[in-house]
DNA sequence: GTGGAAGCTAACATTGATGTCAGGTTCAAG
DNA sequence: CTTGAACCTGACATCAATGTTAGCTTCCAC
């Protein structure tokens, strides 16, 4: 399929789909006229690529990761170095921070809330 | 207490107490000389700022919830309008779906992990 | 009053994924 | 062949908080 397509179906635009490729996430062959033609598999690989991002990774921790991953392709092409194996499992770790610090700030954001909309100041017990 | 000492007591570096008082965020006041000169209370309301910064709230939803906030200096002296209030509990939704989308990524990191670390292809079921 | 630490302002740099625009080429349907 | 949609590259813009630097001023302990 072309880029439109991908795009279309990935909820990815055209941009970011060129920049995966310029980064190595996501190949792809060209046409005689130098158009990307893309495999149905990419679709899965781009859906990876967004899982990774969403979790705060950068494009060159994503580079490393992808070839050990399972996609639509079948089995990972690449086992993990151990250095890779420990960077993910900092990374792991950052998550977990992460997702501490916004549990901590919506309690923050609940006090707001209930501060600010329910009570006057001369209701405060 | 100057810049210093709030920097070195918040963790905060003095760019971004400068750059706090430029968005409106904290207040000080001058010696004749132009340096600033922070109250006790500074300390608490530099730990709000972060706070919410760490939820990933911009400057300028700061800027209209802190007079909402209670601090060192006792009760908010603003009451949050209802726009404010629809405002932050928008915020509060935007950090639940974040927390959400970080529990899926971590999910998607440990089966890397695993993957990786444990399992050449070959041994995949 | 002096010297060095600490502060001041202003301006520019950084980060990184993505938006956007310009100016051209290719594709495919009619 | 033509035409309009889709695509190409390359460059510049964006966001927002913070880092960094330069050049100058103030503060304060001696």
């Amino acid at each position: 399929m072309r880029i439109g397509e991908l795009a279309r179906r990935t909820g990815v635009s055209e941009r970011s789909l060129r920049y995966y490729e310029q980064q190595g996430l996501l190949a792809a062959r060209r046409t005689a006229g130098g158009h990307r033609e893309y495999p149905e598999a990419a679709v899965d690989r781009v859906v990876h690529i967004q899982e990774l991002y969403a979790a705060g990774l950068h494009s060159r921790t994503i580079y490393k990761i992808l070839p050990c991953m399972q996609d639509a392709d079948g089995s990972p092409s690449e086992i993990a170095t151990p250095l890779l194996v420990e960077e993910l499992t900092a990374e792991r770790e950052r998550i977990d921070r992460m997702i501490t610090d916004l549990l901590r700030s919506r309690e923050v954001l609940d006090e707001v809330i209930v501060t600010a909309s329910g009570q006057p100041a001369s209701e405060v017990a």
